[in-house]
DNA sequence: CGCATCTTTGAGAGTAATCAAACGCGGTGG
DNA sequence: CCACCGCGTTTGATTACTCTCAAAGATGCG
């Protein structure tokens, strides 16, 4: 039979297909990676108003991040695979202004500000790969505006989910245009600025259009480049160093 | 009579609000900003795609960060202000992933990559400072896009009105809460995610219950405590180092 | 087996888009 | 000085997308 594949740590995944991160620069970094814990879903990792003193890694799992507004409703802003820095911003941020929480079981690592301040004190290498991870972020935030201000629903919901696929395939995450994507279609709906009625009613249009299905948090793409074709999905804004990894 | 105060620098002014920058990086900085250029209204300084070798700040003037979608509309995902650097992110990201235009006659200084990129390498501090102006970038573009997606027209619009004031009087563009506001509603409606139409009614309603009047390009608001009330507007989010300039 | 969570369905209501046309104002040129 | 022109704003009528509310099915876990 053949071996596994090597598991490689997912934030090595990541920061490689992001950025030019040298191996040393990319040691560093993860040896101060030694705190870890593992985390139940729905685990609220920093919450809107916090001034957190350490930044956290997604080891394995899923998460989001979200502002809530006053009459309880919630948007979703990011999803997180795992190898992503969810919170990064909060080193160079006093206080968070949205809160971070896990939608799947989770293991997440630890890294101190301090530590993670001293660090890029003394590596301006590595600082530029990870400034440039949060602009990144801050590209897909772009996209996901421009979704929400101008995309029709259908179009929005498979830009989402295309852009979820595109980073879990980073990681190794998707088989043969299967995922596990632990998340509701309420999260969706929250996501996409839609309410999760319409959100189920578009998912089925495109289980009978034979484009994809979404059950029980199983995603199964079965028509790839259509679903591109109706999120008009261009992956220039992840800014990859190699083309994407699906297609 | 009293004489005018001391012109500062919108750069200076921006800076100074949102980080704990030291004079002397500010000098570096500036030092930098020797090439300058006087562009009308509707300049593209830099293009969905393009790959540039520069940053600019803009002096004078107002403009906007958009992208285009395949059938023509636009989404406009900021306005920039005297004093911002509305392409800083450009420094670590090899493409323009959405484009940057001027909305009225406006004074440009250029730095080019290499000559910050240096000064990067060589002032930590400073470049934490300018680290940090790129993420409370992405702090707005996560307050806009959450008001994309949940908050009710009126809302958003009175947020983004409260957004640009708020930016427009660290730079002291505001009197009396009156400003110039050199946009039209066709723009506004680009960056709310709505029709001009819909938002030539919502203004309409603001003037008829005394909230405020925007006509050609003026500004002004009668009751800010109102204004702030409908947008549910928190400046937190825009990271300020002093509480909110305008109450 | 029972409960909680998540998904699905139907009906009715509203918000905002679209289309089309008129209006107002400032600038230009005769 | 007036007529014209263009940009931006305003208006009205119609359409349609999406929400809300309410309730019934599924599914999986304990």
């Amino acid at each position: 039979m053949a071996p596994a594949p090597a598991p490689t740590h997912p934030l090595v995944r990541h920061l490689r297909s992001t950025t030019d991160i040298t191996s040393d620069d990319l040691d560093a970094l993860l040896s101060l990676m030694r705190d870890q814990q593992d985390v139940d879903k729905g685990y609220e990792v920093v919450r809107e108003g916090d001034h957190p003193t350490r930044c956290c890694l997604l080891l394995t799992g899923f998460a989001c991040r979200y502002k809530l507004m006053s009459d309880g409703s919630r948007q979703i802003v990011a999803f997180n695979v795992p190898g992503d820095l969810p919170d990064l911003l909060s080193l160079h941020l006093g206080v968070m202004d949205h809160s971070l929480a896990t939608l799947a079981p989770s293991r997440l690592a630890y890294v101190p500000h301090d530590a993670l301040r001293q660090l890029t004190a003394e590596r301006p290498k590595l600082t530029a790969c990870l400034w440039r991870q949060t602009i990144i972020d801050s590209s897909m935030f772009l996209e996901w505006m421009t979704g929400l201000g101008r995309r029709a629903a259908p179009s929005r919901l498979a830009h989402l989910i295309c852009e979820v696929m595109a980073r879990l395939a980073i990681v190794g995450l998707v088989d043969e245009g299967q995922t596990i994507l632990p998340v509701t279609q309420a999260d969706l709906a929250d996501a996409l600025g839609l309410s999760y009625v319409h959100v189920n009613r578009i998912l089925q249009e495109f289980s009978r259009e034979g484009l994809l299905d979404f059950r029980r948090r199983l995603l199964t793409v079965h028509d790839w480049p259509r679903l591109k074709e109706i999120a008009e999905f261009d992956p220039t804004y992840l800014h990859l160093m190699q083309p994407a990894t699906i297609d």
